[in-house]
DNA sequence: TGTTACATGTAAGCAGTTACATGATTTT
DNA sequence: AAAATCATGTAACTGCTTACATGTAACA
């Protein structure tokens, strides 16, 4: 249920492609949902029947056809109706904390091995959303700036530390867990 | 791909029956995986298929039938083999944190209360991990204890320490998670 | 006698991944 | 001329959730 809202907000951003939506979720940018494009073209499809956003057909060259979508007054309703609601959170599946838990029954320098292997990639997370942390509040990323655009002055400062604070919490967050693991990793004993 | 590994790493402990295993995974106790008993009762099946478990029909009472799955060695194997791998980790996809990059387009005190709300679960979250991970130091827990006792004696304080670590490492995520939401409640202006 | 716990399954549907399939346009 | 990028779809399969379906045993 979640990447029809991200679609949504993207779109209330910028109007877009079927092809530009797929860049964007594609695992990419390390930004905060991902989906391929498989999945993208047959929503879009969706939201055009709901109402929630609307397809105008185009031509890239001579016979490249491409559609743009632009979200809606509905669309823009609904995103915000779902941002605006606590929805309770699915409980916690990450397959690495599991399979830590299991750690006992190998070899410590193996199960070191696995958990500095994770360590890094959560360090090199972290850096990436810092990273962008810094572009959004400095008001360098594409995106942002078209959605300021259609906003007051005085609120660019509020959105741009919002969403670079989302950015910073998702450093902290990874940051915590290559901690955590590091932390195991002097429980291993030998 | 992980819950037949969650499965084998219970069995692996003592032997249970698919409903033992339902209770088990059944969302609750704040535990590293969940399942309903629809994925639990066919994934039993598959695993004897592929001989990592066995399954031994008894009764209880007079005609109430009930099957013990045990794990076989090739199942242990499986499971370390599992264990020993690094697997890289599937892209992060929060939903909350997806929603909270659109919270600028909200009221502020609408947006506060989904954010407070947010960090008040992740905090309940972090004491109950938490509190799991004393009952697992203190070896209170009933599976580790059967899991223990198939140990030799200087290995308990390491297996229980480690165990006790990735409950400690849970709790240590939630608290983060909801730090990071009480700073950008900060960042909300108004 | 009624309720809760024990016990085991199947079916429908949704979300998501990987692979299949095709073709135009731009860049090197 | 070849390769990369633009562009849009469908199909098969896996994992998971929710609902359907059935019946026994223990307890109050």
């Amino acid at each position: 249920m979640s990447l029809r809202h991200a679609v949504l907000g993207v779109l209330a951003a910028r109007e877009m492609t079927g092809y530009e939506l797929s860049r964007f979720f594609d695992s990419s940018a390390g930004w905060l949902w991902s989906a391929g494009h498989s999945q993208i073209y047959p929503l879009l499809g969706k939201l055009v029947d709901e109402g929630l956003v609307t397809g105008s057909e185009g031509v890239r060259g001579e016979h490249l056809r491409r559609v743009s979508y632009r979200i809606t007054e509905a669309g823009e309703n609904e995103l915000q109706r779902w941002v605006g609601t606590v929805h309770q959170a699915a409980p916690e599946k990450d397959p690495f904390w599991l399979q830590a838990v299991f750690l006992d029954q190998l070899e410590p320098p193996l199960a070191r091995a696995v958990l500095t292997a994770y360590a890094e990639t959560q360090r090199e997370a972290a850096e990436r959303a810092g990273a962008h942390a810094v572009e959004l509040r400095a008001g360098r990323t594409p995106l942002v700036r078209e959605r300021l655009s259609r906003r007051s002055e005085d609120e660019h400062h509020r959105i741009t530390g919002l969403k670079a604070g989302v950015f910073a919490a998702q450093a902290a967050i990874a940051t915590t867990r290559a901690e955590q693991a590091e932390a195991l990793v002097e429980l291993l004993g030998d």
